[in-house]
DNA sequence: TGTTAACTGTGTACGGTCTACACATTGTTT
DNA sequence: AAACAATGTGTAGACCGTACACAGTTAACA
């Protein structure tokens, strides 16, 4: 098989369009593509991510691990696969409507089930916008929701963005529920109202522990909130946000960020060098008195 | 070194609070956990979070691999540590304000400056709440900048909740722009108006390749209206939320949630079922054939 | 003041990861 | 029939994290 860049497109994500080069010459293939995925899946639902190796997904087909490397050009492009495979299809229920808070909250529910059948998918890194089928057509399916809205094009898609992303935060901090075992007690102990002013009483009050899925749904409303009156502005022919940030103070976003990274760089380097060289000092003072 | 889990608290977690058992009996040490930590945070600077190995990080001291062991019981540890000093304190303005708009925007051009100057901070997944003193402190600065507001204290942990989702978001997508080769015109051509007739125009119009970094602005300015919003009615006396979703209908959150779970869960088992069978059909249609 | 016991850094070894490459075999094309 | 491409396999190499035994160093206890 070719399995070179199927024109300028990544080998796995030309996979995931099913466009690739089929060979005719040799021996019929005995596995498949398809087959291959299924099993990593059926591995990553039963034992996660870290389970699915290239010999583990072999061995469950019956097959030695380099036969896999025939179908797929590393096991990366059977990771994207696998994530194509997981998030699947948006319920079709999408299309057009005039109630897009209901729509869109649908559309984060469905996502948040997804992650529940397949939590692994949350554990694999996103590297670029979604190019293959069937994450376009979860964003599709969102866009829809906002198609009659007041929302230019580039909010809708802006306003995808933001919601994936807070999906996608949802589904790891939920997942991993049950894996935060420190008592209360103890971290009580340690959050002196002197070092968190603020965040001590907010643990009096009980409001960091519990409620984890309020807290979402907390994000979530706030999200449609905002996008509700940003729509109301825009229909009144209005700018576009409530309260517009200051345009004087050293606000804009890139320069500000350039900025405090340069510092946080510098005081950080500046930090190392004076442990490092009283670390250095250390040793030496050990080493004069050792003499 | 004891290293057990020291009171409740896991071996990583007691180590960022300095909390740990010092030995007296042995010799003298020579490492620290604080030059091991440094070194390991110099090399993800250059290299990536993946060129950092307890032999590279062991290397870069002049000792052995396993004398790292002696520090850190497990190369997690080291993570949990490298996070931790890489995500820093937050900067000190933080402080009440009344300005609880510019205090947010601040809090959260100061984690893209982090994430600009440490990009692996994103590599590490996050699998639990905070618990160890920087990230609180982030947490309680964050809190600081609401503290002046209307809002309950759970709602204000939840605010900054979907904030930190949000930047860690923009962070990875952002970081990942120039990874993202795929010419438009290609990503064109696969998106048709029929399979995708939302998202197509949305990609006529250049709204998907364009403006990462206004992306993600907007998504910013629609949570802070959103909180906003919030903020007006709660001080008004008004129950919370801008059109409150039609509690009749199937929207309710965990029911949701969990019932599409199911459905596609069950969805997905028979269309494996399916593509499983038609593959032993084609093996059998083959040997029956060969023979 | 020995002696004991704890702790140090080191070296070896094991099981695991991904994948490059040579190999005989199978099937199509010429 | 010959040429050639594609298949699945086996070997081997370069890494990874870490368990464990070892000799040497230091403090605490007899």
């Amino acid at each position: 098989m070719d399995m070179g860049s199927d024109g300028d497109l990544p080998r796995g994500v030309a996979l995931a369009w099913g466009v690739a080069a089929n060979p005719q010459r040799g021996p019929k293939r005995e596995l498949s593509l398809e087959g291959i995925v299924d099993a990593a899946v059926q591995i990553a639902d039963a034992d996660g991510l870290g389970a699915v190796s290239m010999s583990s997904v072999a061995t469950a087909l019956g097959y030695t691990t380099m036969s896999l490397y025939r179908y797929v050009s590393a096991k990366d492009d059977l990771i994207l696969l696998m994530q194509e495979a997981g998030i699947g299809l948006p319920p079709i229920a999408a299309g057009k409507t005039e109630r897009w808070r209901e729509g869109l909250t649908q559309w984060y529910r469905a996502t948040l089930a997804v992650y529940d059948v397949h939590p692994w998918l949350l554990d694999i890194p996103v590297d670029s916008e979604p190019n293959t089928p069937n994450n376009l057509a979860w964003l599709d399916a969102g866009l829809g929701a906002l198609a009659q809205t007041a929302l230019p094009q580039t909010a809708r898609v802006s306003a995808m963005l933001a919601l994936s992303g807070q999906s996608r935060w949802e589904g790891q901090i939920l997942r991993n529920q049950a894996a935060n075992v420190i008592p209360s007690e103890t971290l009580a102990e340690l959050i002196t109202p002197e070092q968190f002013p603020f965040l001590a009483p907010a643990i009096a009050a009980g409001s960091f522990t519990d409620g984890e899925s309020e807290a979402f749904e907390f994000g979530l409303l706030r999200i449609l909130d905002g996008l509700e009156v940003h729509m109301a502005e825009l229909s009144a022919g209005r700018p576009g946000t409530v309260a517009q940030p200051d345009p004087d103070r050293e606000f804009a976003k890139d320069e500000n960020v350039k900025k405090t990274a340069a510092r946080v760089k510098e005081a950080e380097a500046k930090l190392r060098d004076a442990r490092q060289k009283q670390r250095e000092a250390v040793t030496k003072a050990r080493e004069r008195s050792r003499a």
